[in-house]
DNA sequence: ACTGAAAACCAAGATTT
DNA sequence: AAATCTTGGTTTTCAGT
């Protein structure tokens, strides 16, 4: 399967758990891992199909899913493969920052090429995942738009030259 | 929305395209674009509420689905957070490699901890992002696994602290 | 588990390019 | 001619009781 990973480009979708999402924190049992297998295959396989792999009725296996969507324990999401619409320049960008971390992290976070922002403790005080369309757009974007952000103290781009895996089945084993 | 990123543990997915797969390889069109958006709102939305939204028939618009999932443009697939599911701590391994980069990147893509490997331009040869259940586990799969493969010449590793942003909703704008 | 309602599926036929 | 969309009828799934 085609690489697959988020670019930001259209309803964004952020980290923040909602107001009023309740969570779950139970760990997961046996019987809703093996639905979430089943659906990391195929998001759309009907419940029924579901129910049959497991041992459950329809109605279970939907209320089931149901509860999982509700507490934020998975998503059921297209994903798109950025190579295949036309974007064809990928890379991860490490920042330094000085002064307020999380304050670049949002300004970053805002960013539409942006996908992927993450804290990390080492060299880097930042980890961005960005999706440009080619090598002028991602220069553009680490020069002018990155390096600018005041806080910002150094940047190391690394260019992806080709993506080897990539899954959204975790969590399950 | 918590985070949502792959691991492997569960069905391997990779990134290889299988044989036979059709290669799409043209530009999506307007309506296309407009159909992945609301799949990446909702993976499991109906057909018919699509057709609405972008002005199509319900069977048009599953006809097009099935094209866009064939063709590998997208994949409709479940994601769960981590952090829910009983893994504490993740990581991204910036390693270098001595000799063929791709026979390292095929070792680390088989263990069920990495769920994102890319071959990168920079200080790095591969950047390799895992998820594990503990510190301990961490420290076992680098130093015990990761850095004894042969090829594998330095390994830095980046620990996640915050996860603040995750989108899968690209390509489409 | 049962049931009405909704959605998905299928096969032609129509339309567009 | 090929690809894409629509229509109508049928089967399956869904959601609430």
């Amino acid at each position: 399967m085609p690489q697959v990973r988020g670019k930001d480009h259209g309803v964004t979708r952020k980290l923040v758990r909602p107001a009023g999402r309740p969570n779950a924190s139970q760990p997961l049992d046996e019987t809703s891992k093996q639905i979430i297998e089943q659906l990391q295959e195929d998001g759309r396989r009907p419940y029924a199909a579901i129910g049959k792999a497991v041992g459950l009725s329809e109605a279970a296996v939907r209320q089931r899913v149901q509860r999982l969507l509700d507490h934020g324990v998975m998503q059921i999401v297209a994903v798109t493969d950025p190579l295949q619409v036309g974007f064809t320049r990928q890379a991860m960008i490490g920042v330094t920052v000085d002064g307020e971390i999380e304050s670049v992290a949002d300004e970053l976070s805002a960013m539409t090429e942006v996908d992927y922002v993450v804290v990390t403790a080492g060299s880097f005080d930042l980890l961005v995942e960005v999706v440009c369309e080619d090598d002028d757009h991602l220069l553009e974007l680490v020069s002018r738009r990155i390096r600018a952000l005041s806080g910002v103290r150094t940047t190391e781009t690394f260019v992806y030259l080709k993506l080897r895996k990539q899954l959204y089945n975790w969590g399950t084993r």
